[in-house]
DNA sequence: GTAGGGTTAG
């Protein structure tokens, strides 16, 4: 056996951390003679690969450290957005170098905290270019123009990435004159700089003038292209877009990516499917992209096994699959697998940043675990818009109306402007709990308070506000004075509030109204149906399912879900498909009778079909969110809630029937509908008979 | 440090 030293064992130690094999790498560590150098390998292998734990417990643990010991833990913090652990390893390190420097302003000025990274900046004036140039990407990155300007002209130095920073900074705001100017001053031009001018032309949508800058650029590359084809896309002009893709002599990762996202937003999955499979190389963002296509689009199933797929190429997931996977589970509500996918998360430690803490949020809400929801939320250091908006959000689909708007309040106080889904929150929130004077308030001053505009959510919330308490007149004189014509959701709203308050007429109208904008919409057709059938006008039911018929629409079919075990299992209505099924229909009519013992009624008005009133009860009995409900009580241990998710709304007599049931087994039963949550317990629903 | 993706409502 030939002797070692430390070098072929520290050469040995880089091959397999250059290969991802940790184990195999942690394992030689172990047991191999170290010099510093060694130590400082393994950390900055665990630090590359985003083991932070790991890279701290190593980095704690080390006989000795220098100055790259230091910088590396620091730029994993850097690197992961841990700001302030960021600060506390800068304040902490004996010696600090320009890249220490550098990392800490990075970490600011990524994570968006630019108020410190300036204040840092003024701490010190011997800055290299790469941190000018820094910062001014910072401020660019937020449109803060002016402030990029100023340090820009500062600057004891530029070079051509200043300028083009500068320039893309006025580009992508639209600015053309002043990109135009500096375009003109500039010293040196490299492919940067050209592409930004694409850009600017493209944002102001005038994209013969992009081409025409496109064509006369003195090189191209990769990106220039790309910029251009973006500009297409940004415009719809798909075919163009395509046709400069496939003329590009190399395409890379970066245009099949936009080719897959543009197709997907088009709604096109099968043509972006189509380009992913024939690309050369995947990198993330294709694979976040074609994910996220499918989720978008509808495809959860696909969606899934794409994520599967993923890992099997061996693609780690990043902060954009991690947050497509996230909302894909909240879109199907599986819990199990969101937990599971929420470990993954806290291994990397993406939890308290924002993107990854949002869908965190959203998963958590969609699945019905809204307390679990607030402890993320509450850990995300930086809350932006969107974090606010989904837990607002979430409170206000689980019925939490008052702590929805406790929520509003703080985000007020925290001093982040609401948006129009920040508004459609607080309407909705106060619509789900009768909140009605206080919601017409926030509608009618929202312009004034807090520069939204109402747009057509807003007005349908507010109808669906006006309408859900009886004020019909009210709601009415709103549609009569909106600024723009009623769509199909606004008029919607109208008809489920005549529905509820039994005023046939505007019922009808309201119908009338959507049959015309949309022949094919089949969610309007049943309940114009259900509306007869409940009054007995069994003469126009049959009027309308022959007018489906006609037209061609079809009832989307209601079926009710529940994961137990990591396992989804769906239901339609009296369904017969289910390996236990014996054992579910047992339990349920034994449910049934105690139900009736309880005093419970099977509202059978609500029944679609014309039949014979016994027959009528039992169709009523086998609606899928009671098979779910039951089934999920068999299967899911005591103690725990039974959480069943249902496509379309809960219907009445499955909403008192879930009530009683409740109580008789004393179990807390979460139903998501697909317009809302649901908590009974103990005879009580969250929703207060009110949705 | 100067493309491309991903999170929020109805």
């Amino acid at each position: 056996m030939p002797l070692r030293n430390y070098v072929s064992y520290n050469a040995m130690l880089s091959g397999y951390l250059r290969n991802a094999e940790f184990s195999l790498a942690r394992n030689l560590f172990d047991r191999m003679p170290k010099d510093l150098f060694s130590w400082n390998l393994m950390l900055s292998g665990y630090v590359r690969n985003r083991r932070l734990r790991d890279a701290r417990v190593l980095f704690d643990s080390m006989p000795q450290k220098d100055v790259v010991s230091w910088n590396a833990m620091l730029s994993g913090y850097v690197r992961s957005g841990h700001v302030d652990e960021a600060r506390e390893v800068f304040d902490k390190m004996p010696h600090k170098n320009s890249i220490s420097w550098n990392g800490l302003l990075a970490a600011y000025v990524r994570s968006g905290r630019l108020e410190e990274g300036s204040l840092l900046f003024e701490s010190k004036s011997d800055w290299e270019l790469i941190s000018w140039n820094c910062l001014m990407g910072g401020y660019v990155k937020r449109s803060m123009l002016g402030d990029a300007r100023l340090l820009f002209d500062q600057m004891p130095i530029r070079d051509v990435v200043s300028w083009n920073t500068m320039i893309s900074g006025y580009a992508q705001d639209g600015d053309l004159s002043q990109a135009r100017r500096l375009f003109e001053e500039s010293p040196v031009r490299d492919v940067f700089t050209w592409t930004a001018m694409v850009c600017a032309y493209v944002q102001n949508g005038m994209l013969d003038e992009a081409r025409r800058v496109f064509n006369e650029m003195p090189q191209r590359r990769e990106m220039s292209y790309n910029a251009m084809i973006a500009g297409y896309v940004q415009y719809k002009r798909m075919d163009m877009a395509r046709e400069l893709f496939e003329e590009m002599p190399f395409p890379n990762i970066g245009s099949w990516n936009i080719m897959i996202s543009c197709y997907c937003q088009e709604g096109d999955v099968a043509q972006a499917r189509n380009l992913f499979d024939r690309m050369p190389q995947r990198d993330s963002v294709s694979w976040a992209a074609i994910i996220a296509g499918y989720a978008q689009n509808g495809h959860y199933e696909e969606a899934m096994n794409m994520l599967v797929e993923m890992k099997r190429d061996g693609e780690g997931l990043n902060r954009s699959t991690l947050c497509c996977a996230l909302s894909t589970c909240a879109h199907i509500a599986a819990l199990e697998l969101g937990k599971q996918v929420h470990g993954q998360v806290v291994k990397t430690g993406y939890e308290n940043g924002c993107l990854v803490g949002n869908a965190l949020v959203g998963m958590y809400c969609k699945c019905g675990c809204i307390d679990e929801a607030y402890e993320v939320f509450q850990g995300i250091q930086r809350k932006d818009i969107v974090s606010w908006n989904t837990m607002l959000s979430g409170y206000a689909r689980h019925g939490f109306g008052r702590l929805a708007l406790t929520v509003f309040e703080s985000m007020i106080t925290a001093g982040v402007k609401p948006d129009e889904i920040t508004m459609v929150g607080v309407l909705s929130a106060c619509s789900h709990n009768g909140l009605t004077d206080r919601g017409t308030e926030y509608f009618h001053s929202m312009d004034k308070d807090y520069g939204v505009k109402p747009n057509s959510n807003h007005y349908t919330c507010t109808v669906d506000l006006l309408g859900r308490a009886g004020r019909l007149e009210e709601a009415q004189n709103l549609i009569r004075n909106m600024p723009f014509e009623p769509d199909v959701a606004t008029w919607g709203a109208l008809l489920g509030a005549s529905r509820i308050h039994g005023n046939m007429e505007l019922s009808e109208k309201a119908a009338e109204m959507i049959f015309k904008m949309e022949p094919h919409n089949s969610g309007m057709y049943v309940l114009l149906s259900n509306l007869y059938a409940a009054s007995g006008r069994w003469v126009d039911v049959s009027k309308i399912r022959l007018k489906m018929r006609e037209v061609g629409v079809q009832k989307t079919p209601g079926y009710s879900w529940v994961e137990v075990h990591n396992k989804i299992h769906t239901f339609t209505v009296g369904d017969c498909f289910h390996p236990e099924k014996r054992r579910i229909y047992a339990f349920l009519e034994e449910l049934d009778l105690e139900m009736k013992q309880e005093g419970y009624v099977p509202s059978t008005k609500l029944v679609l079909h014309d039949v014979e009133e016994e027959e009528k009860k039992h169709m009523l009995k086998y609606h899928s969110e009671k098979i779910a409900v039951a089934f999920g009580i068999l299967t899911i241990p005591a103690g725990r809630p039974i959480r069943v998710m249902k496509n379309l709304r809960v219907c009445e007599d499955c909403h008192n029937a879930i009530k009683h049931i409740s109580k008789i087994v004393g179990r807390l039963i979460i139903l998501r509908d697909s317009h809302r949550f649901h908590h009974f317990s103990e005879g009580i629903c969250s929703c207060g008979d009110y949705w």
